[in-house]
RNA sequence: GGCGGGUUGCCCGAGCGGCCAAUGGGAGCGGACUGUAAAUCCGUCGCGAAAGCUACAGAGGUUCGAAUCCUCUACCCGCCA
């Protein structure tokens, strides 16, 4: 008999709030549950902070229940409340365009098949799209409080700053909703998500009480920050780190799980992967006696990049990143693999005959946002062409700099790489 | 509907009609130190080689000259009805 689930959450770290865990434990054990978590399309892809709810759902199926990805097609037109302040409405076309990318990644952590534990996708637009409005207030709205509503500490932290419309208020109204529709059609009797949705889930587990006099469980997980206190998955540029390839490249990916710190690596590994306790600990040894090597940080690259991303894509980053790190001699590369890191890294292309200069070289690349940051770069002594460091703005590469007669390797300060293909 | 306040660079936030491309902080970026880490220190931070150009919600106006004054528009906030 393998560890309970729920003991395994625990040791992940993934457990922040939950209603009567005894009581979740006994109903897992009944048998296969039904369980839910909600991704809203506020942007055109998933983000990495998403992956906790999504890859807690793929645990419990693998632990013998059945997951529902829902799809916020409707809560996304309204937006759930945040601190920062009211968000701007997208269009009907947009979120539905979104809501359809989005569910698209979703269905690749989980598993559909005709078995008890066969994943199911929803939609909430497919009950709330055509609900009446009259119906929707008599019926839902009467059972919630506007007092509890109004203690919230997000709506209590709007209240104090920039206000907050009466669309965002309703939110929890909508997402309560889905959690009772979905115990009604599916039995779903659990909903998990990250801890910033405690609120909204309660909000079901009162509503489906009140009005169908049903017992539903939920389940949190800590909201993940690095050591800093920052948001996961934010970086570099304060932009999200994205599932999707075009957003954010999988060497891109890669390389922001390969820079993650030592003090929050382990914790990660814990979260996102699926290594057992005793290779985790293994792990926790090699950093603490060879820091240097980075095993633990290699390795929560590695698997969230498969996880992601596929085993054949993750091989290819993993050579891309040692052939641009190596700081060995560049020119020692074979053909293939050089070609094969540049596609993984940004790329631009230059004609030799219009003698590029450095400065033109970073530009194009993408390295570097304007000719007056480039030079900047180069004044610093941040640029490298073949990982040798280049001080002369008018530098230019000569015919014999050309990697197997084509290829330049540019670098921006310690890790920021790209590939120049150079025509003659 | 009435009255009042607000809208500044990635974010927060200062800004006397000329000395404002715009104080300060944060983020970011480069360097040193290291381990493609953290912390720290140093530098940098609209575009342009420069002349100069584009910028302070949008559109007009006053002025030799406006982010700073006036008018209108949009959006946000507060109080009153």
């Amino acid at each position: 008999m393998s560890e309970h689930i729920l003991d395994e959450l625990s040791w992940r770290g993934l457990i922040a709030q939950s209603t009567d865990l005894d009581a979740l434990r006994r109903d897992l054990d009944a048998g296969p549950l039904t369980l839910y978590a909600g991704f809203d399309p506020t942007a055109p892809s998933l983000h990495a902070g998403n992956l906790v709810p999504l890859l807690l759902l793929r645990r419990f199926q693998r632990a013998g229940h059945r997951p529902i990805v829902l799809a916020g097609g409707a809560t996304g037109m309204i937006g759930d409340p945040r601190d920062t302040g009211e968000r701007t409405l997208n269009t009907l076309d947009v979120v539905a365009e979104w809501a359809g990318r989005i569910r698209g990644q979703l269905e690749r952590f989980v598993d559909f098949d005709d078995s008890p534990t066969g994943a199911i996708v929803a939609n909430n637009l497919d009950w709330t799209g055509q609900l009446p409005v009259l119906e929707f207030m008599r019926d839902i709205g009467k059972h919630f409080s506007i007092n509890v509503m109004l203690a919230r500490e997000t709506v209590k932290r709007r209240l104090d700053g920039d206000g907050m419309s009466y669309t965002e208020f309703s939110y929890l109204l909508l997402q309560s909703h889905d959690y009772l529709q979905l115990s009604r059609k599916h039995d779903c009797r659990l909903q998990v998500g990250g801890a910033d949705q405690w609120g909204n889930i309660l909000g079901g587990v009162d509503l489906a009480r009140r009005v169908d006099g049903t017992s539903l469980h939920a389940l949190t997980a800590p909201l993940v920050t690095d050591a800093e206190g920052r948001k996961f998955g934010k970086s570099t540029g304060g932009g999200n780190v994205w599932l999707d390839p075009a957003m954010t490249s999988p060497y891109a990916w890669f390389q922001y799980f390969v820079n993650v710190g030592d003090a929050d690596v382990l914790r990660y590994l814990r979260m996102f992967t699926f290594l057992s306790r005793e290779e985790i600990d293994a792990l926790e040894q090699d950093t603490q006696e060879r820091p240097h090597l980075r095993a633990a940080q290699r390795r929560l690259a590695e698997e969230f990049t498969t996880l992601v991303h596929g085993e054949r894509e993750t091989q290819q980053v993993i050579a891309a990143s040692q052939a641009l790190f190596g700081r060995g001699e560049l020119r020692d590369l074979d053909e293939s693999t050089l070609v094969a890191a540049m596609a993984e890294a940004p790329t631009g292309t230059v004609r030799l005959d219009e003698a590029p200069t450095i400065v033109d070289l970073l530009v194009t690349s993408g390295l570097a946002d304007s000719r007056g940051a480039a030079r900047r770069t180069v004044k610093e002594g941040g640029a490298y062409v073949n990982n040798a460091k280049i001080v002369d703005e008018e530098w230019h590469p000569a015919p014999e700099d050309l990697l197997h007669g084509t290829w330049l390797v540019l670098r921006r300060g310690k890790r920021n790489t790209a590939g120049v293909r150079v025509q003659r």
